[in-house]
DNA sequence: TAATATTTTGCAACACTGTTGCGCTCTTAA
DNA sequence: TTAAGAGCGCAACAGTGTTGCAAAATATTA
């Protein structure tokens, strides 16, 4: 992934979002883990950051439709890249997969959230839905 | 509800958890609330009681599968009743209904999780799947 | 019943995650 | 070049969850 700044700076500029070397880098780690982060893991991956910077990097990415977040049980908002195509909509919500074993968090980015016909009174706004289970890796 | 403490003793009884009165308290302010309560939302029906009391309490509950637990992205787990047919379950998993404008969350046990086909490698363990949106209250 | 063992509770302290105020630094625009 | 704006680092704090430990309550045994 050679060109992965260039595209990450394709997208800033797509999302206008001002390419700082901050976010630079942070994008470039979610990009190269293809797993839901937490902003602690994010951390990990620099020798000496503030969380404080992250945190609010994670919020402009989230603001502009660069990332979006599950809730996954495990305490700690998980971050994650999203698509090309990615409008942050209804359409765009899909299943993620925790792995009782690893804690990996995957994007089943193939498994849209189906449908429910709720209850009358209940209008939908969005969705947030996490299987649990053994990903492939621990099989 | 005359018969509340009664009800909760024989439910006690059946899932083996002794009776105290702490316990007797937390479930009937879980059953006069039909909705998920935060740790926090249950201490406030308290005068004075202890976090750590109400939170080894509700994992009493959990273990023996007189609640369960929802993860809705607020922050704080939610904790509701389960029925009284209740085995804590694949198929008493259900989706819950998290309202943007008043906070409630509704299990909405009529709803159960859908079944969904993962792709190869990947095992079913468990699901969270909360829906957010305008409750029937709130439109 | 009295003594002993077990369970539950209250208190305190702590860990983890998320969040904000504020001033300094860096970038952008005039 | 200077001024305005945006981003960053530091520190402090809030919210939630969790644990150790001793006192109190309850159950068990003698
Ligand atoms: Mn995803
Ligand atoms: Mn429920
Ligand atoms: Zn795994
Ligand atoms: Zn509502």
């Amino acid at each position: 992934m050679a060109n992965m700044n260039h595209e990450g700076e394709q997208k800033f500029e797509k999302k206008n979002i001002r390419p700082t070397s901050m976010r630079k880098l942070i994008y470039r780690i979610l990009s190269e883990k293809d797993q839901a982060m937490s902003l602690y893991e994010i951390e990990q991956q620099f020798d000496q950051v503030e969380r404080s910077t992250i945190f609010r990097t994670l919020r402009v990415f989230q603001d502009n439709c660069l990332i979006h977040l599950i809730y996954d049980g495990t305490g700690a908002v998980k971050y994650a890249l999203c698509d090309d195509d990615c409008s942050c909509g209804i359409n765009d919500l899909h299943i993620h997969f925790l792995c009782s074993s690893c804690g990996n968090n995957y994007c089943l980015k193939e498994l849209p959230v189906p449908y429910m016909d709720l209850p009358e009174g209940y209008t939908f706004e969005n969705a947030n839905f996490v299987i649990r289970g053994i990903c492939p890796d621990c099989q």
